[in-house]
DNA sequence: TACATGGTTATCATTAATGATAACCGTATT
DNA sequence: AATACGGTTATCATTAATGATAACCATGTA
């Protein structure tokens, strides 16, 4: 099944993979400026979990990016 | 210590009651809408933890709020 | 006094996010 | 062929978010 909290998922994970390449960052790159293992990025990119407030914002941070933009519009 | 984290579960916090506290709703009946217990979002509304994308949203949702509303200008 | 309401704090169990490592897969390059 | 790059997946341990319950503390009010 494909609930509420996997498709909020899914989205999260494709808006970061979206901005990222919209700056041509590779995945580690963006890990290693957040303090993640690449293979956890990829994780999150792939919605594989609901990430916590504070991964997010570090990533918005690091995607020079408002924490607002990384959520809007979500689904 | 004060740490970036914990800062930023200060703000979502704080930017919840007040939101919550605009529309007058009870905290009990603003978790009840969630599916949380209330001691639950006390703990959250007190910065105790670092919620999770989909607690954010469920939050938003029942506070009749876009998403980015509740996480825009957190510090 | 007794009761209800709104909120807080503590505690414990369970679930899931995160940290970390390793093994891979393509593609390109030397 | 070997190496590097960008990315993916699996796994395991640790940490923390969440679920759930109970005991409280005010304040108001019947």
């Amino acid at each position: 099944m494909d609930t509420d909290k996997q498709k909020l998922q899914n989205a999260i994970g494709q808006r970061v993979k979206q901005l990222r390449e919209e700056k041509n960052i590779p995945q580690q790159d963006l890990a290693a400026a957040c303090n993640f293992e690449k293979s956890n990025m990829a994780r999150l990119e792939s919605g594989k979990t609901n990430p916590t407030l504070y991964t997010l914002k570090k990533i918005a941070v690091n995607l020079s990016v408002p924490l607002e933009k990384l959520v809007k519009d979500l689904n």
